[in-house]
DNA sequence: TATGACATACCAACCAGTATGTATCTTATT
DNA sequence: AATAAGATACATACTGGTTGGTATGTCATA
């Protein structure tokens, strides 16, 4: 990827996290960058291809980092792992973080029902979270790790779907310590889990 | 209320729904229900204007409903209660209907870091959620329905966040079942907390 | 000399908001 | 009861700024 482009993507997530897809005005958001419209339509055709890109370059595998390393740790103990995951997404968390929301859960709720290719890209995005949740926490049933009635599909959507509440909840107070305080309940939640 | 001020909220509101605050076409948005652009700013200043209305005349009296009948509803089983207010949301979560979300929760994402007014507005909806139910569930203690240890100000954050969390997520894939397959994992979360 | 990588100027559509006009309804006065 | 005088409730036409996108030109490099 050409360095103009990478700072197109990056100064369009930029300001796509904060005002959404629709507010987002392309030409201004890149001019702080330096970067004009003439190389924006350049490489992308147009809006759509920009908002696109951000989802599957920049936020797709940002998000899925943790999740497929989670499937790769074969052995591991999955609901450890999980609650180590939880303990870093809420350092990260300051009150600036979350008054900004969660990139991938402001797009699905501003474009989901406008833009059927964004959230295609979207679901891609969040199926690949629930299958690798699913597929450790299956694992952990055979090793021993999480007790063996656990309906793992549906606790894996269930800790994205806490994850990305808690993200929502945090955001109208501006307030970390709600999404802190979430966690702490999706930790006992998990804990349940355990064989 | 004027029925021309009516038409205009809840058309604003349904369009609202689908495309966002930034997104609505106010006038576009009553024309079909035949009003005018004059009717529109006769009644309202500026396109913030609506929005609020929208928030504090439509939305705000619908998701407090069941929440201050919870805290009116002493002597009750909250954990019951809200349970039952679970199955109903679950009821009404058709595939459309999830499509376009939670109007609260979309809102809270698109306009929480835009608009200080709005955000204030909506963060009093949630904040009144979150002390009808620390009130029912401390209700609940005294009359031996909750676990006395239960963290009633966290739970009650818990809980909403759960359900806002469901509708995000069950939002991106149009799928109703996501939602209710939520429901019964934060239903599992609930019973937890009986003493 | 052809192509990629931009920069600049331009344009048509759109959109929030305004200006202006008018019919109806209310209220004070006779 | 009749009428004059606002006030209310809109309808229509217009405007100025914005926005996504295009047309065209330039410069460097292959």
């Amino acid at each position: 990827m050409t360095d103009t482009r990478e700072k197109i993507l990056k100064a369009a997530f930029q300001d796509m996290r904060r005002q959404g897809f629709q507010g987002l005005r392309a030409d201004k958001s890149i001019a702080a960058a330096g970067v004009t419209k003439g190389a924006l339509y350049h490489y992308f055709q147009n809006k759509e291809e920009i908002g696109l890109a951000v989802i599957e370059e920049l936020i797709a595998p940002d998000y899925l980092l943790f999740y497929e390393s989670l499937t790769r740790a074969t052995g591991a103990d999955p609901i450890a792992l999980i609650q180590e995951h939880l303990t870093f997404l809420t350092s990260v968390s300051t009150d600036e973080n979350v008054a900004l929301g969660c990139p991938l859960n402001n797009l699905i709720q501003e474009m989901s029902p406008l833009n059927e290719t964004f959230r295609q890209a979207m679901q891609r995005v969040t199926d690949r979270m629930y299958d690798c949740l699913e597929r450790a926490l299956e694992q952990g049933k055979a090793n021993g790790f999480v007790h063996l009635e656990t309906p793992a599909r549906q606790s894996a959507q269930f800790i994205v779907s806490c994850i990305e509440g808690g993200f929502s909840m945090a955001k109208v107070r501006r307030d970390a310590s709600i999404f802190k305080e979430n966690m702490e309940q999706l930790s006992n939640y998990l804990e349940n889990l355990r064989s």
